[in-house]
DNA sequence: TCTTCTTATCGGGGAATCCCCTATGGTGCG
DNA sequence: CGCACCATAGGGGATTCCCCGATAAGAAGA
């Protein structure tokens, strides 16, 4: 909310940006879409979270680009360091993948917005366009069931749904993400299927998940994560 | 080996490609670049394989680029029916990926080559032309081990056993790890419940696992792997 | 050429799981 | 005490899993 909008611009200073991809096809293809414009336009490029950092503190931009699927450092991570660097720059997500996977994700690690590589160029620059003005970009899909995942989480926002999980249910969820079936866990814990049954439909309802792939595609990320952290 | 090639045509009859990528940026991102040449141009571009075969069909190009892992129909599927009903079309494979992984699988669809996105658009054009001129572009990390394999160095010397999963199986795989259900996978590929039950099956022998939740485990794994290359 | 192997595609049918609803005790809290 | 949440579990229909088998096409090999 400072001095960074465009509209603080003469308008022979156009809003640089800095576009990080390791697909130097995709990082060519945005500077065209972006230089087109009148009032934007790429200031440098990088193919890696280094050479990232790098560039931004040469080229002083006003918004950075970043592909969240890099080779060494994940964008994720990138997005977390150029936020603890420069709180006032403005950062949009652009990736390959499904919003409903990585949006929550990235706008947690900092980023105003999320846009996938899938969309037209126009909505990009709009996109882009949207962050600019401090507002934050999903997709209009994607945007109310976010709303409804931060704000729904009631008192304590900032806190992953996870934590809202009691002890019993994180212990199911564990057992899940390493891969134990329903009766597996049963066995494990001298508990009824029905029962395990129950706790994952809690899950399902406490995590907004829509059926039992999704529940074990984010449980074995949590324990992937949790191997790491 | 047919009048397909370049030099048979004259300076002003540049050579027609066709683009096949889900990414818009990608698409005009190679557009503009092969514009700029002097005896290339992009003729159209297709997001799906649909699309595709349409815009073949009307615009008669010289030779497509296909992106492998497209929404609907998979690329892989896609580049055989083109050379089913285009035999002397020239395509080059152009993906995200390793190409350890899909280079055989593509040119044994039918491709004449393959590249990475992650390549220097230089090589993108030079990728082009080495394969308009009636050659196979592989990269020089690629191409000593392709000759080896398919003069056949002994039986699949360190073949992992996802590599041992034929085209179909391995894009089941894939879906299986975003974390669709069967019933989406049929859906999304066109094809009964019971087919994929059977691919499903066949992967589960292949890779020795012992149940759904198993195979859902490790084709999560495996996607996330792909993805940071 | 004839056979065999692999691949791609589907179905039957029973067992298992998923999923929505309901239920009973227990515990903590205002 | 009532309300909320937790741990536990069943009924029952929809769906999936999983072991069978089957057909047709193509490649490979004898």
């Amino acid at each position: 909310m400072v001095s960074k909008k465009p509209q603080a611009k003469s308008e022979n200073r156009k809003t640089k940006i800095v576009v990080v991809d390791d697909h130097p096809i995709v990082r060519q293809g945005l500077a065209e879409l972006l230089n087109r414009e009148d009032d934007l336009m790429v200031c440098g490029q990088a193919e890696d979270a280094h050479q990232a950092m790098q560039a931004i503190k040469a080229l002083k931009p006003d918004m950075i680009i970043v592909d969240i699927s890099l080779k060494e450092t994940s964008g994720m991570e990138l997005i977390k360091d150029i936020k603890a660097r420069y709180p006032n720059m403005s950062i949009l997500a652009l990736s390959m993948h499904d919003e409903s996977l990585y949006a929550e994700r990235v706008l947690r690690a900092g980023a105003e917005g999320y846009i996938m590589k899938a969309e037209a160029t126009e909505n990009i620059v709009m996109a882009i366009r949207k962050v600019l003005s401090g507002q934050i970009y999903l997709s209009d899909r994607m945007a109310p069931k976010m709303v409804r995942k931060l704000v729904g989480a009631g008192p304590n926002v900032g806190a992953s749904a996870i934590e809202r999980l009691s002890d019993r249910e994180l212990e199911v969820f564990r057992l899940v993400g390493q891969g134990y079936t329903t009766r597996q866990i049963a066995e494990n814990l001298y508990l009824s299927i029905k029962t395990i049954e129950t706790y994952r439909a809690h899950l399902k309802e406490k995590l907004n998940l829509a059926n039992a792939t999704e529940l074990l595609q984010h449980a074995i990320r949590w324990v992937n994560s949790q191997d790491k952290g």
